[in-house]
DNA sequence: TATGAATGAGGGTTCATTCAT
DNA sequence: TATGAATGAACCCTCATTCAT
């Protein structure tokens, strides 16, 4: 269960990879400063050492998360190439994201609901600097997916696409691509390559003209 | 707040109702009881006469959901019309259902981790009924999927349908479809209707052989 | 240590007089929900179905204890005597209540520091309504004090008094009276009834013309 | 906040002022060793180099507030004046030194509830040099009232004063006293000194023969 | 000396659940 | 049926304290 030997310093970025899985397998709620703690060897206290409290490391997850999966979207939509292939591109490495990168999944899978219901308060009265972070966090989540936006749009006004509504149609498909979080276990029929491979495939079909 | 007027009988059917609605907005951890109760003006206790328990409610809830799913889908399913036919009214018929009847969007959206992460006892020792129910909700679900499954696959056999792998094709269209349940405001730009025949066209184009 | 026998019911009266004693006892931090449950033969749990939390009911325990001293002072504020008979009885009533009703006890020799410094969240967030109680609590304590300054005003403008600075003698004043709430004991060398009278008197003297 | 430059050796005198501070602001329960570090630039950690635990340290307060009261008394009680003009200069030494040198303010205002409820142990097993030294600060209180007392006595006996009942008048008279810790404001409407001066008047009033 | 890291103990609070009324 | 009262378990978080560096 342990991640980590007993005998090793452990730093914020192990914290974070142990919330990240309790965080994916068990939801947001039922995630445990324990649970977090057990996967590092350390006590739910001295988790207090790294982190004010679980909302900001559950939000540090999440930020991990949805950093890693832009990181690794914006050299594609940036590169020249056609939107086509560039979508292609995006969807698979989101997908093997989705399936490698744990915080990823949490992300993703993530019911915002629980960010979004907290109020502004968890134990330490209003909490600015946290409001502040979970607003940029909102504006990241946008932001990544205006990023799938754009090259759809795109595609479809250089006649690459078929005109679809381009924010159902986005939403829509990362449905379908976060929704891999959900099911996907390691070592199952397929790999997670097999996998992105043919959800792209199956977008890209959706989208001919 | 309270969906019923302060005087009338409440009966099982409105308690599910309320149940779907605070489990949809919340989830199944950040449920409580006592929200449960406030939306037809009963005490949290009070709900333990109608059921044994918080897994027991929330269980109908999701049975509730699904089997009105399932109730929707099956007469198509059986109907004498082409496959992709079928999977088009299938995929309208879903979505539809999870814009407009609670119970179905908190099935679905539904992390099933939190039910699959029960342990067989809450304070009631080794429940068994409940464990039972759990697995017939599970086997149901299968079935829910298995539907789909059977019109794309025969489609597929049909010439009507691109071979894809029906297994990861048909999570991924669920996800998809589901996933409306997680951003689908009444009150929208689109209406969900709308939505629902955007859906199904996406998953129909990228089965076209 | 419980003061109620274990199988009669407890109502909120029962537990403002359990924390008040508590909180005489041990102050504001010192005073745990458990201390107060023991009190009652009610776990810290049980409290929260009578109180919303711990500032909630140790408020209300202040409350009563000023409560109570207003009412013995007013009336004879509104008594038709000379000024120094009635702050003579205004005294007396006082410090006697401080030696009998614990809640006057704890509500006088408390340090309102604590009260002050609450910041304006337990753990519920911004509490207004628990910020109002506090205030009127406050202008209640002002009111208190009120009382004596106007008996002594009054004393000098009727030239029996010796004309002192009000406000500072009526602190001055109050707080001797106060402390015998930190020193106190019941049984001692002198009963209440008598220290009151000696403080009365010292009071008295001080204020010849 | 800081009272001391961060590049500057801090000393144990530093450490207790710094307690005296906070101690007095926030009383024995709200005071933590991290809100007495952050006055010297310490960690919390950082100051079991200089005491051995909390209430070791905070003792150290107490004690030194009270050594410096009894300092400024006793020369006073030694001198060769008439006992109302000893009492007279007692109480203003006294109350001047509760609004100046906040460790006696600290000492003073102090419920010693605090020390007296603390078990013979906070987690170093039974630390009998710890009680001693508790005792002894006990002793010292008793010995910095009976100057009072002794003064107040003789006073009574050379008909200098009223007979009063001297141990309540003396407990009172301090209540009164130590209780300006609780309401000075530094910069308020009156001077330490002037409110040192009143209540020497009042005092001496009330023990007019 | 100073500190970052770690922890055990404990406190406030929530919540599902039970039970007598 | 309905509920108010009560509770055990669990959770988040704080804090005094220790220890290796």
């Amino acid at each position: 269960m342990a991640r980590k030997p007993a005998d090793q310093t452990v730093n914020r970025e192990d914290i974070i990879l142990a919330a990240a899985e309790v965080l994916h397998r068990n939801g947001y709620e039922a995630t445990t400063m324990k649970d977090i703690g057990a996967l590092v060897n350390l006590t739910a206290a001295s988790l207090y050492h790294h982190f004010r409290n679980k909302d900001s490391l559950l939000l540090a997850v999440l930020e991990d998360g949805l950093a890693y999966a832009i990181a690794r979207l914006e050299p594609i939509v940036a590169a020249d190439q056609s939107n086509a292939q560039k979508l292609a591109a995006m969807i698979k490495a989101h997908v093997l994201g989705v399936t490698q990168h744990t915080a990823v999944g949490a992300t993703m899978v993530f019911e915002i609901r629980s960010l979004m219901r907290k109020k502004p308060t968890g134990k330490m009265g209003v909490d600015e600097s946290f409001m502040e972070r979970r607003n940029v966090f909102f504006a990241q989540r946008d932001h990544f997916e205006d990023l799938f936006r754009q090259v759809v749009q795109a595609g479809i006004e250089a006649g690459e696409f078929y005109p679809v509504d381009v924010g159902i149609f986005v939403k829509t498909m990362l449905g379908a691509n976060n929704w891999v979080g959900v099911w996907y276990k390691e070592g199952g029929r397929l790999s997670g390559e097999t996998i992105a491979a043919l959800l792209a495939e199956t977008s890209l079909k959706a989208l001919q003209p």
